[in-house]
DNA sequence: TCCTGTGAATGTCTTCACAGCC
DNA sequence: GGCTGTGAAGACATTCACAGGA
């Protein structure tokens, strides 16, 4: 199950530069979930590690776990299964986690904060490095190791801490204008928060997380099959 | 674009139940935003509104709009659009939204105190009515409101308060003896913060947001194209 | 013998294009 | 004339089933 999610949206107007062999959506959704089994695996000391066993850890099955490793190319060995490190450095590469990606966050409020706290950022390759809003009585207090500054002083915070993404923390009704300067301050890689649909130009990735979104899903489910009182 | 998410796993062994017409999961996945949508033009007066417009507050095209909306019912009027208050009704009833839905949230740490105090899910018809944790230097504590109990007090306050959903707010470690737990206490719709695969029995519902994983996948596009100096 | 890698078959989603109704 | 509703076509994703190499 699990598919997973649509891609990022990108600015309209202009095609997937494919270089070589294209990785479907799909697929790709769910190398960041192989990832985080290998992880698991590579910590417990296991050597090579099977499609079927892979695919039990992922919540997925052994049939896409295969398709889908075999767009990165033939990393298996027939009879035996897939070397975890090898492996592990393989799916690394192709997500481009080779490297630490800074974030800057925008909108230091309730969600905006505990962003900044939730150490699971970091700790998956995506370091918190600055934070910023627009309101002058934040600016200047702190939330864990990092001061708030303001959103005027985003351009060079971009340049100092070689910022890559930004995510978008903000209430909605000023979640565009700040897409824009984000935008405009050289980010071009936006996760957006705010529940409001978002456009950004050519060359820019944005997509979204709407948390009350996935409630009203699952409500949707629920009433689907009634009263269902298991337990 | 933006298809959405997949639905939610459910425990093994059943079909779905199909009253009637069955709608497409990725259909069922862009119903909020079009709820979202007619949300705004219901505020702005506007009594009508065409498969083109909507399409456009929702980021998607109209002919994917119409089909989605045509999968409800015939709601719409051939030369005119749709009765803005009419099919945000529709949209809501088939979203089992009619009512709200009261939410209890385990682990109340960084992510879970946020989440306690984000307005979003109230506003949107998903009051958190009790916070849970296993810690019990944490029991007693406020946050917002409310006081935190104890795990153990989970099938009372369920009971108490006729909590429907719970949002696992955890360390992955824990996550799925906190999973078994709901369900033992009769919550059977559950909303996954924990970036852990987790199983539930047949009938129960699981949903899963993995904020690190969005960050991945932007990560993959980013290198796809190349290092795009847009702005 | 075992398990990967992959064409082929099946299923699902999106887009097209236009009939049908206001 | 204008916009919805929907079959049909096309694109995409999943699953099957087995060839092929260790």
């Amino acid at each position: 199950m699990v598919r997973g999610h649509a891609p990022p949206e990108r600015g309209s107007g202009q095609e997937r530069p494919r270089r070589g062999r294209r990785i479907p959506e799909a697929t790709v959704a769910r190398l960041p979930v192989y990832l985080r089994s290998l992880v698991e695996l590579s910590g417990s000391q296991t050597a090579t590690v099977s499609s079927e066993r892979l695919a039990e850890l992922a919540g997925v099955n052994a049939a896409k776990v295969r398709k889908d490793l075999s767009y990165l190319g033939s990393y298996g060995t027939r009879g035996v299964g897939y070397d975890v490190e090898y492996l592990l450095y393989q799916v690394s590469r192709e997500l481009g986690l080779t490297h630490d990606w800074p974030v800057v966050i925008v909108g230091v409020g309730n969600l905006g904060a505990a962003l900044a706290n939730y150490g699971g950022f970091g700790e998956r390759g995506f370091p918190v490095v600055a934070l910023v809003d627009a309101d002058p009585a934040k600016v200047g207090q702190r939330v864990g190791d990092l001061e708030i500054h303001h959103l005027d002083d985003l351009p060079g915070l971009v340049r100092e801490h070689g910022i890559a993404i930004g995510i978008i923390a903000t209430p909605a009704s000023v979640a565009q204008a700040v897409a824009d300067r984000l935008v405009a301050a050289g980010i071009t890689s936006i996760l957006n928060f705010a529940p409001t649909v978002l456009s950004v130009p050519a060359g820019a990735l944005l997509r979204k997380v709407d948390l009350a979104l996935e409630l009203q899903i699952l409500s949707f489910y629920r009433q689907q099959v009634g009263a269902a009182d298991s337990a």
